[in-house]
RNA sequence: GGCGCAUUGGUGUAGUUGGUUAACACGCUGCCCUCUCAAGGCAGAGAUCACGGGUUCGAGUCCCGUAUGCGCUACCA
């Protein structure tokens, strides 16, 4: 029988990075084994559900380049048929009606609350089971339900025994059954609740192997027994270790805002190779140990076997927005951008420096070559696609930003400058042919003539003609950003030694 | 409270059947390269493998206990 695995979200907001890791490895195994993954939202609860949510998760996977097959399964959809499981199972006497008035329970704490009644029931050494419910006559049962009498339905758990099964990761699990409450299948409203949809929708979209988070460990149990009363082949299970925050916590939205939302990555420039390459490195790790995985070499490499236990922490500092995330992410991502194939790079580019206005057509035609040269020589001191319209922005634009660090450390600090800029522009406007080459010729001629560095009109100029600090070599900038604006640029540098005067700082 | 799971340098991980100085990546420090910053090269700091007991000639690796963290324990998903 081929493999079938599915990832399957609530859209009840954007796309968890721990979600969208789950996707990556349940893409990963099919893609390795030939089988297929779907694709299911399950969107029961219809108040949080959104529309926008589900978009999101799409657009996401679709970011991380996580192609689905078949339909996607709305899991509301299929309501009927939950429904109709559970009546089955009161039939077959494995469920019952509970008749029991539903409590009502506050939203915030009812963890909380859980946590209390639990402790109350094994403190009081009572059976969450004993309900009285639960072996009302048959007759008694349908006749209180025919009177309109509303009634939630419960699983019966069986007094004596234990499940267990076997977990691709965590290994054998085993569960006393007097641990296990008599779950609600059913709402008294009719209502299918999370354990019986996904275990009737995993049977209905005939799913091999169930590849989620650690939270649902211990819920496997329950729906084992679903599995079994419904007569139905249980299918392998393998959780996947949690990603927390640097304080060993929950990484939630609500405590840690966008690092956790995948569209952060991608709206902050992330190659999605890159954040794909690195979220497959969060509780896994190839046989060899090489980090920079292909997608094809992650396909080939990924199993099972390799994902560990233990959580893994997610390491990032907030109100820092240098280490806004993990930094090995952004290492990663580095790499990538300098790394990758140019072809590959350029679209991306093309995105960001259109998105800024930055974007010329003739970048896909007369001045591709000049693209592709300017793109190489900038890519390699980049993090992230923003860089390219942040940074980069000289290369694309005469309008451009001065950082006050570099107009401070390159410009002010030497008055010669003021005369220095403008007659190297004079003489590299006489350089001919221009090149690198030659402007570095030039340069240093007119260094050595004027008696000064070469490093001093180098960084000046770097910081005239890009307005950073940092950049490329800078007879190569030259080149890029030829003669005629090399020039410009230079001689435009007076206004800033003219304030310079005004505010009497020399 | 109960049950479950985890615990290797700051972080991600390797250490498959117990056997030399605990390995790799990110990050960090220094040096080289150099027009800056990266990249790259070289060197280095940082782990008594959570703690305490055992078993053994020998334990990160096996057993027991403790601690800590996390998960589950809903008419949420």
């Amino acid at each position: 029988m081929s493999i079938r695995v599915r990832f399957a979200p609530s859209p009840t907001g954007y796309l968890h990075i721990g979600a969208a890791r789950s996707a990556l490895f349940n893409w990963l195994y099919a893609q390795k084994t030939g089988g297929k993954f779907l694709l299911r939202i399950e969107d029961t609860d219809l108040q949080r559900s959104t529309e926008e949510s589900t978009r999101s998760i799409i657009e996401g996977m679709k970011w991380l380049g996580l192609d689905y097959d078949e339909e996607i399964v709305f899991q509301s959809a299929n309501a009927d048929k939950h429904r109709a499981a559970a009546y089955k199972l009161v039939d077959e006497a494995k469920a019952y009606r509970d008749f029991t008035p539903k409590a009502e329970r506050d939203d915030a704490t009812v963890k909380q609350g859980v946590a209390e009644r639990a402790r109350a029931h094994s403190e009081a050494g009572t059976d969450p089971r004993d309900n009285p419910y639960r072996d009302l006559t048959k007759a008694e049962s349908d006749h209180r339900a025919a009177a309109g009498e509303a009634f939630a339905v419960r699983l019966k758990i069986p007094r004596q025994g234990k499940t267990h099964f076997e977990d691709l990761v965590f290994g054998p699990q085993e569960r006393e059954y007097s641990e296990i409450e008599d779950l609600v299948l059913l709402r008294s409203d009719g209502h299918p609740l999370y354990n019986l949809s996904v275990v009737i929708d995993d049977i209905e979209m005939r799913i091999t192997h169930v590849i989620r988070g650690q939270d649902h460990l211990t819920n496997t149990h329950k729906q084992v027994l679903l599995y079994e009363a419904l007569g139905a082949v249980v299918p392998q299970f393998a959780h996947l270790p949690l990603i927390l925050a640097p304080n060993k916590g929950k990484l939630s939205k609500r405590k840690h805002g966008e690092v956790v939302s995948l569209t952060t990555y991608r709206d902050r420039g992330f190659v999605p190779a890159a954040f794909r390459n690195f979220l497959a490195l969060l509780g896994w790790a190839p046989a060899d140990g090489k980090e920079i995985l292909t997608l094809e070499e992650l396909m080939e490499q990924f199993s099972l076997e390799h994902i560990h236990r233990s959580p893994a922490v997610f390491n990032f500092q907030e109100n820092d927005p240098r280490h806004w995330t993990d930094e090995k992410a952004l290492w990663m991502n580095a790499e990538y951008i300098r790394t990758m194939a140019i072809d590959q790079l350029i679209p991306m580019v093309r995105n960001e420096l259109r998105a800024n206005k930055l974007w010329r057509e003739e970048y896909d035609d007369d001045d591709r070559e000049w693209l592709v040269k300017t793109i190489d020589l900038i890519r390699q001191r980049f993090f992230t696609l923003k860089d390219f319209s942040a940074q980069g922005r000289a290369y694309f634009s005469d309008d451009f930003d001065f950082d006050e660090a570099a107009v401070s450390k390159n410009l002010k600090k030497d008055p010669q400058l003021r005369e220095l800029l403008p007659a190297l522009a004079d003489a590299l406007e006489q350089t001919d042919p221009f090149t690198a080459e030659s402007a570095e010729a030039t340069l240093r001629k007119f260094a050595e003539e004027r008696g000064v560095k070469a490093g001093l009109l180098i960084n000046g100029s770097r910081t005239m003609l890009t307005g950073q600090a940092v950049g490329p070599s800078m007879f190569e900038v030259f080149e890029i950003l030829g003669q005629k604006r090399s020039v410009e640029r230079l001689r435009s540098g007076v206004p800033w030694f003219d304030a310079m005067n005004e505010l009497g700082d020399v």
